[in-house]
DNA sequence: ACAAGATATAAGTGTCAGCTTATATGTTGT
DNA sequence: ACAACATATAAGCTGACACTTATATCTTGT
């Protein structure tokens, strides 16, 4: 039942863009309120849900909080995925390709 | 953004289960009630919004429903996941093994 | 034909999540 | 010290959604 808070929290698609926006590299609030059209408090009550599901941690400086993600949180929406995904031969191209461009 | 429906879609608990009951195995409508506290109605919508994401099927067999899950209708999921989970540096590394082991 | 059964649809209701504006808190530079 | 800035929190509004009861639709058995 552990993934129940992160289907919840990755339910919102302005949550799940912060969130694949801070995969790629840490960003400050205001870093990640360019090309969101909610305010600011919006983008802050966001990333405290995300914070609250560990799927992204905070470091503060000065006046200025950066965020990065925490891929790892994922583990058991992972598990949960790899349960009912029963079709892997496809899944298992899909994933070297990945891999693939992953090496470059 | 294929996969906000899945997201939205399998967010609801109730819904989840509803799927991973049917992954096991084909059930009629008055099957999947036993279990749950919600009104029959309600679970017929449930099964309508899962079918309308794909995740299940519906066979009619008289006054019957008989209901099933389309795991791969999860593809677009389990491309996110994936695609998201594989900055997991652990995760590069036991996805390689997995290959690598199926290659043979 | 009719009653009982299985499921779907309609309509109404209450709750909750995400949004807003306003404000608080803490920080930096002058 | 104070003004401007970055972010968080508070409070209230609104729409979506999951639920309910009532009813419609279709099927089966007598």
């Amino acid at each position: 039942m552990i993934e129940a808070e992160l289907f919840r929290v990755l339910a919102d698609p302005t949550r799940r863009a912060l969130f694949e926006r801070l995969v790629a590299r840490e960003m400050s609030v205001s870093d990640l309120r360019e090309g969101f059209s909610v305010s600011q408090p919006a983008i802050s009550q966001h990333l405290a849900a995300l914070r609250a599901a560990g799927l992204v941690e905070e470091r503060r400086e000065g006046r200025f909080a950066y965020y990065r993600a925490n891929p790892e949180a994922l583990a058991p929406l992972v598990n949960w995925v790899d349960t009912y995904s029963t079709f892997w031969p496809k899944r298992i191209e899909r994933l070297k390709d990945l891999l693939r461009r992953m090496d470059q």
